[in-house]
RNA sequence: GGGCGAUUGGUGUAGUCUGGAUAUCAUAUCGGCCUUCUAAGCCGAUGACAUGGGUUCGAAUCCUGUAUCGCCCA
């Protein structure tokens, strides 16, 4: 309850004065209650004790009886076990909630605007994508959507992998698949196939090695082909994107390619800052305090003794291109934990380079792997990367036939409809619902249920407030200036959560944390549903407090569904 | 060997950054609630901070040792 001490402590400060207590030894200490029953904010008294030399309960007691009156409006003040709580009063609360009902961004305050470059998916060209896309996807367009919201410039990046030594042997494969149609090519097998041929025929593999010199040097029939095995590929990462609602297109393509022409600058540029140094035929730059087993100092490739090119280097030349040419300040980096040595080795070096300096913040957003039940990571039974295609076929299905169960009577087209936001927004959620950094088990039964911290239970309470107004026949955005007045417990529970919109909205953004909203917007469906058994909304005979339930029910739903919204979900009306 | 991350009821999780009261929520289990807006729900009961030290008035949270698991190291 942010809102509530940020009132509380202008006052709260006059006592302190008072009191003869220093600012630095009182305000970290106000905030959020940790036991509810007690109030909303809490001031701990425990360390002014020494200060004061008193009790920590007598202190308390003196602040709270102090405060009692003046903060009347605001809250009320008690004061036990050394602690002095405030509990927002109903009339606080119910002026609260209307500010936020009429505010069309509801209470989130919008920031100063950063350019802000996130890189997330990624997937292999010639390739199908797979579970491994998955998180990175799911995760990066949420917090692509939430930094949007607060209202940052927010540039996704897609850094496809299109470019490097393996182009050889599958423009070769490709060509030998000419006689079937562009369009029909299936990824599938594409990369094996192409694989397989090159290590088992020398002729194939020849091919192969010149064709990646033709490529390196643009020359025109093989950049044709290339580019046409770009564009297959790209069919199907924009077909599983649509699937997964999210927000990717062809404008977000940042592929290895396009930094290509950029490297032998950067080798240029860390060499004229005496960084490169020769080992063992490559050039390699020593970031400061790397060491590897022997306690030698490890090495960032820049240049592989081939004269072949590794990723660091391209990064390097992505950031370069971030600073110079989009003129970004946060770069977010949506990939696997895996990484992280990679990702510290490479900020490393474009500081001490000069690519970057401390205005520009450069961060890591590391996540776990997607586990089997067997807690290892996520494959087919043949031990091979399961289609991401397949698996969001699948998770359709399976909400298909859980709406068909649940739900008999409703139209089989809508039913389509609805099973594809229930299916896709299981899945996006089961994994937006936890703290990326673990490994997640990836378990249908959970994500598809319709109980517990998931997807279709959130869907379930949004469709239910819509069922609301269907049955009343009013128009459930008509209640937006509507003044909230707050009657009893079940609506000031609700209200409590309905005004904390924001502070999860900024608690996602500063831990770049999707799940610090999925487990907000959790609590409220359950502070609903609560709302909704103990509170009849239709209630004719009253109009006032339908009307105020009803206004209540449709910033709930607001709530609900932009928060789902922001995290790459819908929200339908029934289910 | 070194580095990074994880460890919270039977199971899955939040809280850890920024220490505060009786540790969140779900699931499973047990009991109660449908002539009233979707019972896909609600209400109640049971049950957990890996482990040893340290710092502190106070530790799930900070420091440190150990164990287990996962990932990374031309």
């Amino acid at each position: 309850m942010r809102s509530l001490r940020n009132e509380i402590i202008p006052i709260l400060s006059e006592t302190m004065l008072r009191l003869e207590i220093g600012e630095p030894d009182w305000l970290d200490l106000i905030g959020n209650a940790t036991d509810l029953s007690h109030g909303d904010i809490a001031l701990p008294c425990h360390s002014l004790s020494k200060i004061l030399r008193k009790s920590p309960n007598e202190i308390a007691d003196d602040i709270s009886s102090d405060l009692n009156l003046r903060l009347l409006d605001i809250a009320t003040t008690s004061s036990i076990n050394g602690f002095v709580n405030f509990k927002a009063t109903n009339s606080w609360l119910s002026d609260r909630v209307s500010i936020i009902n009429s505010d069309f961004k509801l209470g989130v305050e919008i920031e100063d605007k950063k350019t802000i470059i996130i890189d997330y998916s990624s997937p292999n060209v010639a390739k199908r994508m797979h579970v491994g896309h998955l998180r990175s996807t799911v995760i990066g367009d949420a917090l692509a959507r939430i930094l949007t919201y607060k209202g940052h410039q927010v540039i996704g990046e897609n850094h496809i992998g299109d470019w490097g030594t393996p182009f050889g042997m599958l423009i070769e494969h490709f060509l030998e698949c000419d006689h079937i149609d562009v369009g029909d090519i299936d990824l599938t097998d594409f990369y094996k196939d192409a694989r397989y041929k090159f290590d088992n025929s020398e002729d194939f593999a020849n091919r192969s090695r010149e064709r990646v010199v033709k490529l390196q040097s643009k020359e025109s029939e093989t950049i044709e082909l290339w580019k046409e095995l770009v564009d297959i590929s790209l069919l199907h990462f924009n077909e599983v994107y649509r699937m997964l609602n999210v927000l990717l297109n062809d404008d977000n393509l940042a592929g290895e390619s396009i930094y290509d022409e950029l490297l032998p600058e950067v080798v240029q540029r860390l060499d004229d800052q005496g960084l490169i140094v020769e080992s063992n035929g490559a050039m390699v730059v020593f970031p400061e305090g790397w060491v590897n087993r022997e306690n030698e100092p490890l090495p960032l490739i820049i240049r592989k003794g081939d004269g072949g090119y590794n990723y660091a280097t391209s990064d390097l030349a992505c950031i370069i291109n971030r600073v110079e040419k989009i003129g970004g300040t946060e770069f977010l980096y949506v990939v696997g934990a895996e990484q992280s040595q990679h990702f510290d080795m490479v900020f490393q070096v474009a500081r001490q380079a000069n690519f970057m300096d401390n205005s520009i913040k450069s961060v890591h957003i590391p996540f776990g792997l997607v586990v089997g039940t067997d807690g290892k990571k996520l494959a087919s039974r043949d031990g091979e990367a399961i289609s991401l295609k397949d698996l969001l076929e699948e998770s359709i299905i399976r909400a298909d036939k859980s709406i068909l169960e649940k739900n008999p009577g409703m139209k089989e087209s809508e039913r389509k409809e609805i099973s594809k936001m229930i299916g896709i927004g299981s899945v996006k959620y089961a994994d937006l619902s936890v703290d990326r950094n673990k490994n997640y088990v990836f378990d249908w039964d959970k994500m598809l249920s319709f109980d517990g911290n998931t997807a279709p239970y959130l869907q379930y309470a949004h469709a239910r407030i819509c069922s609301i107004f269907r049955k009343a026949s009013i128009y459930k955005d008509s209640f937006e200036n509507t003044e909230i007045q707050i009657t009893n417990v079940n609506e000031a529970s609700l209200c409590r959560v309905l005004i904390r919109f924001s502070e999860s909205i900024d608690d996602a953004i500063n831990n770049y944390a999707p799940h610090r909203l999925a487990v907000y917007l959790h609590k409220l469906a359950q502070e609903f549903a609560s709302f909704y058994e103990n509170c009849p909304v239709l209630v004719y005979d009253s109009e006032s407090t339908m009307n105020n339930r009803l206004a209540l029910c449709s910033l709930t739903a607001r709530t609900l569904s932009t928060g789902l919204n922001l995290l790459g979900i819908d929200s339908p009306e029934r289910m």
